[in-house]
DNA sequence: TTCTATCGTAGAACAGTGTTCGTTTACAGG
DNA sequence: CCTGTAAACGAACACTGTTCTACGATAGAA
């Protein structure tokens, strides 16, 4: 796979062997290689799994080599978050002030999911990346035209976005929990609390326990979103 | 501080002296010591700064002697976390349905930023703990009585406790960043961009960096609260 | 009082972590 | 062929959470 051509097929001649060292035709690392690389990481075992060893281990290079290209591991998960926004993408606007916003976090909220836990670095991510200015961009125009005063937009796209990004971060953690082993017990034990005490859990346990994470997302999403409706004004 | 009485202020004469070790007389190790140690580390360093030689070195005693009193560091975490939330209490409600959930949340965004990011242990905290029942009982009572659906009142509640939790670690998380050298840099950068392509940002570029953190907190919560009036009947 | 069982503490050890450093290596240009 | 440069290497440092064994003191029984 790494070997430049298929003449590499048949063993070289000792005299062919320059150094000691195995052939070195291995594809030059790249800040983005080492981003593709945990990227892959955080999306199958998450960000704690994206160790310095790890990451050069599997672009087939050691620890210390990443640090010409990535400055520490904390700028490298920035990178990989910065990576899925672009995924994310800057949001197509219909005119629909509250169809569009509904849209982008919603598709913000999808993309996110599917990488793990990199949402926990979107927490104060702060300076802003580029194509996070390009978003904002995009939604803040949609929101001033249809008369929210520009202070009451600004905060409220980063009051979305954090909402979005806690969720994804939330469900995350809830994953990889061993949530069914827990789910039964915690059931039981609000169906045994005293029902003159605690009569509002005990009548709803179900509902307590549902697991319908799309329709918990969405039904935040919605309150602020009909929340920001008051400053509506055109 | 840490001696019995004051009598040990002068040396024990060598006949009183039992075994070869210090006077044991020291208070005893119990979950609810390490907790506080615990607890006064985050507040002023936050939960990174958590480690089982720190918190057993302030104590006086070694790493693992902790862990017969505690699981792990993640349950030391947790115990942390339910003495915060026990200090944030069980609301009081008075029959406004808006004004006990907009107090209720306030209080717990004011309790949790007191206590640095310990607010990062309530995403997915489950199963849940006696205080987080006692309040949801409380709060889940008052949107019952109002007619709210008891799923969207179940569900609300998590929402308003996801975005508070949020608010609080974000702004932890910005606290602790070197905000002040990057706030300039911003400002400049974002009053440089094309006005003809970014006419919303460049048009506000004060009002995005306000850090009027109370304010932000305050619209989000009254976006979510206002958005779930849809639902009340009574 | 003496013996013994129990339990919490100590200390070493293991397998990791991020990051820095000086050295070696490989390649390109002269 | 030689040299300069840039990057990869590999060892090292100071940590981390956790486990295991052994020690020691206390409390109860004989």
């Amino acid at each position: 796979m790494r070997q430049k051509s298929n003449s590499a097929e048949v063993p070289l001649p000792p005299w062919e062997v320059r150094r000691k060292t195995e052939v070195p035709q291995r594809a030059p690392l790249t800040a983005e290689r080492i981003v593709d690389a945990a990227l892959a990481v955080v999306d199958t075992e998450g960000s704690g799994a994206v160790t310095m060893r790890r990451i050069a281990g599997d672009l087939g290079v050691v620890a210390s080599s990443l640090y010409a290209h990535v400055r520490n591991r904390e700028e490298l998960l920035l990178l990989v978050l910065e990576r899925v926004m672009k995924e994310v993408g800057v949001p197509e606007v219909t005119g629909q002030w509250d169809a569009d916003l509904k849209a982008h976090y919603t598709k913000m909220q999808r993309v996110l999911s599917a990488h793990g836990d990199i949402a926990l670095y979107n927490f104060a991510a702060f300076p802003p990346t580029a194509i996070g200015v390009a978003i904002t961009e995009r939604l803040l125009s949609v929101l001033l035209n249809v008369g929210v005063p520009p202070k009451i937009a600004a905060w409220a796209l980063h009051r979305l976005t954090l909402y979005t990004t806690a969720d994804v971060y939330e469900g995350w953690r809830l994953a990889n929990k061993d949530l069914a082993d827990w789910i039964d017990p915690v059931r039981d034990y609000f169906a045994s609390l005293p029902a003159d005490r605690f009569p509002s859990i005990v009548g709803n346990v179900d509902v307590m326990l549902d697991t319908d994470s799309d329709g918990r997302f969405e039904l935040g999403l919605d309150m602020l979103i009909s929340g920001l409706a008051t400053f509506v004004t055109d």
